[in-house]
DNA sequence: CACTCGTTGTCAACCGTTTGCCGAAGAATT
DNA sequence: AATTCTTCGGCAAACGGTTGACAACGAGTG
């Protein structure tokens, strides 16, 4: 009664048996393996089934091959357009080879991620998993009980993929430098974010190769433009000529503080972003920042993930390219025009 | 060979029936109508469950009940947070109830769209739809195959959940009056747009009832940053001394390419938009915007979308309210002092 | 003690698909 | 013409779980 009979009732591969007189295992054959059935029953049934409209239950195909054809992404926040962009990769890809996504938004808890890990048990072939706080050994642990890609986070043995943070650093620093910057601050980000180990680390092996730039490490700030904000006036006030950030919302942060102070950006004071959002180039000045290629990290993640299924082998850590996006909110040093006669493009190796 | 023999072959309902020497369907009972056992028994079945770490095989469950506990959400695009948000709360709202999310995001292509919704059939038991431009016949033609919800759009008979575009730009329209505004601009959207048809009414709607203010109607942009910056030099060149976009992209465009110029906002023009992105609190001045709830839509969606599947019946298209959040982009009417002694409030109709 | 009843758990069928095995028939080989 | 090889398609079992029908059993009732 309340039932108003929705969903006409699937046509399952056995009506079109049926209606054709042969078994439903040929019409499966017929359908799956075209060459195991002569060409002209074949015709027969890739016609009527059409014209049905018939849809294969992929739950019930699932039960017999073990592949379900699902893939899950989990990432910490779909707020946060990184990790947006991150899933709309990862979906798209993951079509073009024929594979329906889940995602789950594991808001930073692990305890959340744990859950979806495990509701995804088969329920999915694989899973992506962007997740910067749980341990390592968690991470184990689950890895083995479903095929796992990491996202920018590298566990021994796991499959991952992660942006070249060395390189990214590096190109920051050749870019300051080059504009006769000397003395750079950087905010670092959360504690216990691998992404801020890793970019910390570059970081760090940027200036060492670059010894006549010194950096000036400013404390941690939460990853948000409140943060920004909150480090601004310590920034200023510290002597430094530009500073990098730990990501965009935290440049924002500093770059919203300052315009407000009057402080003119880039004049007084450099500013670089990390990870290339899109509001970064809506403000004024627009923000000079390390773009990470968000999407593409998703469709990676999505090809290496299925290569993974096809053929699980030790895999070393990738690394993708951070882009260097030069906008507004960087330029010369200011008041110093002390030595901008000596060679600096020749450091650049490669 | 080649495999490893990963995922270490699940456990099945068998499995502990034959450990407890107990037959499958006192265990499936157990589990799943515990009043049809003993209590020994079913305790006796849960501890062994979960020691083991029985996870129910969903997809078989499926095939007997009928229902996936899976749902699918179709976007536009999620690199627009709005679309992303909207994802995040479907996503959470899903999970409370025990469903997990399909996520789509169609790029505001209707063949995709479409063959987004083909591919759910028979994987999810329902679908949350966010189709601005798909024709309403292929969205009727959809819907009677797959129970659906859609967003931001009214078809005749689907269940649907949508801004009160209405009651939003009447807060616009009472808030720039009330700051002294005589002559608001407004620039429309992408034609075919759904959401840009209501906005639009709604802001006629607005005006009539708020005779001294009047509209002057700006063509359609691309609902995007670049947009806006193409017309802002029109709108102020017009006259007007407010201007209301069809989105917050717009607007910041719009604010964007003032701020080149040197045209200070608010004090020359007043600019509204529409979305409550969190990028229009980054730049400066801060945006004035009429924010849509889009994580609340997503739930609220969901929760719509369940109720349909528990009791399908005829529901009258649902709307939430846009909130006006005033920050530093509108100000006072320029140079217009005049009838400032007006009184106001009382044309207020709630 | 015979009877009814409620509880507990088994049997077997089923959901929609795939797949190994096998037999039938036609084609090719000798 | 007899034999072997292929090709085609049917049968039936499986995947993992649910569920209606029913048997066995112990207990309560007269």
């Amino acid at each position: 009664m309340a039932e108003p009979n929705k969903e006409p009732a699937a046509v399952t591969v056995r009506d079109i048996a049926k209606r054709l007189g042969v078994s439903a295992s040929t019409v499966s054959r017929a359908l799956s393996q075209p060459d195991k059935v002569s060409n002209a029953r074949r015709l027969e049934i890739q016609r009527l089934a059409d014209s049905l409209g018939y849809r294969p239950n992929l739950a019930a195909r699932g039960l017999t091959t073990g592949q379900t054809k699902n893939i899950g992404v989990v990432v910490p926040d779909l707020d946060n357009p990184v990790f947006a962009s991150l899933v709309k990769g990862a979906q798209a890809r993951g079509r073009s080879w024929g594979y329906s996504v889940f995602v789950s938004d594991s808001e930073e808890d692990p305890r959340l991620e744990t859950e979806f890990l495990r509701s995804f048990e088969n329920r999915v072939d694989g899973i992506v998993l962007f997740s910067p706080r749980m341990s390592s050994e968690m991470i184990q642990e689950h890895a083995e009980r479903l095929p796992t890609v990491l996202v920018n986070r590298e566990v021994e043995a796991i499959p991952s993929l992660g942006v070249d943070d060395r390189e990214a650093m590096r190109q920051a620093i050749l870019h300051l430098r080059s504009l006769g910057h000397r003395l750079v601050g950087h905010i670092s980000g959360p504690v216990g974010s691998w992404a801020d180990r890793s970019r910390a680390e570059g970081l760090r092996l940027a200036i060492e190769e670059t010894p006549d730039v010194q950096l000036a490490e400013f404390g941690r700030v939460a990853p948000a433009f409140s943060g920004g904000v909150a480090a601004a006036d310590w920034v200023l006030d510290s002597g430094v000529t530009a500073v990098i950030c730990y990501n965009d919302l935290v440049a924002l942060g500093v770059l919203h503080r300052l315009t407000d102070r009057g402080v003119p950006v880039p004049e007084r004071l450099s500013i670089i972003g990390f990870d290339g959002i899109t509001a970064g180039s809506y403000v004024t000045p627009s923000l000079t920042t390390l773009a990470v290629p968000s999407q593409r990290m998703g469709r990676d993640a999505v090809d290496l993930l299925l290569a993974q299924l096809e053929s699980p082998r030790a895999t070393s850590p990738m690394h993708l390219p951070a882009n260097l996006i030069v906008r507004e909110s960087t330029g010369v040093a200011s008041g110093l025009d002390r030595d901008r006669s000596r060679p600096l493009t020749h450091t650049l190796s490669r």
